[in-house]
DNA sequence: ACCATTAATCGTCGATCAACGATAAAGGTG
DNA sequence: CACCTTTATCGTTGATCGACGATTAATGGT
């Protein structure tokens, strides 16, 4: 397996702009991303490497391989995820940015 | 209108235990909840009102009368919204236990 | 008792989700 | 070039969502 090149995945941290406005369909985008338990389970996989993880996520989900990229993909569509390709391979990551909105979005609830 | 029934209302600030298992299907169904901007807005609203506010929800929402008690339903279903009867209104609040939970399940991912 | 008000429920309709298998695309390796 | 690995996409199927109007409780007031 090859290494996931962490220099170019995106997973930077960055100041968090934290609105107090009325965006409601911001956060409901957002909380629609983890709405799904399959869809935790990723993220939270994901945030246990400090690093990218090359998608060994299917063999962590009693799903088929095609849910996985698809649940992958509604995280990507959300901003939550990231996937870097890397040869065959694809490197996800958290985006940390998305993910501290999200964190602000709720803690402001 | 009538006032709501403050003491009847089960709004009890308590102490919070923050699971750090990976139970994703409790924060899939919480974020699920907050998953559409119409229950964001019904959400904040009812924060903004520190006591219980009877069904004026209807006129802030573009909504049907039917639409927004389906989505109230949601809300009580998740645990994050409570009703309460009070003559032919009902007060609603927010269950801060479940909010509080939401809130650690998000900041602990 | 009768009526008015409020909220929940029913039934329907179109749209979307979630899951899967099968297939295609992209790229490394022999 | 042929082949394998990895991932994305397609097509399908059943289930659920989200919206609405209409109807049905539940309750208070006159």
């Amino acid at each position: 397996m090859a290494d996931c090149p962490s220099d170019e995945c995106a997973c930077d941290p960055a100041p968090v702009k934290l609105p107090e406005d009325g965006n409601a369909q911001e956060l409901a985008d957002l909380a629609w991303a983890i709405a799904h338990p399959a869809r935790v389970r990723i993220v939270r996989f994901l945030m246990n490497r400090e690093a990218c993880v090359c998608g060994e996520i299917v063999g962590q989900l009693p799903l088929a391989q095609s849910t996985v990229s698809q649940h992958l993909k509604i995280l990507k569509q959300s901003g939550l995820v990231q996937g870097e390709v890397d040869g065959p391979k694809v490197c996800y990551c958290i985006n940390q940015q998305k993910l501290q909105l999200l964190k602000s979005l709720v803690a402001g609830l």
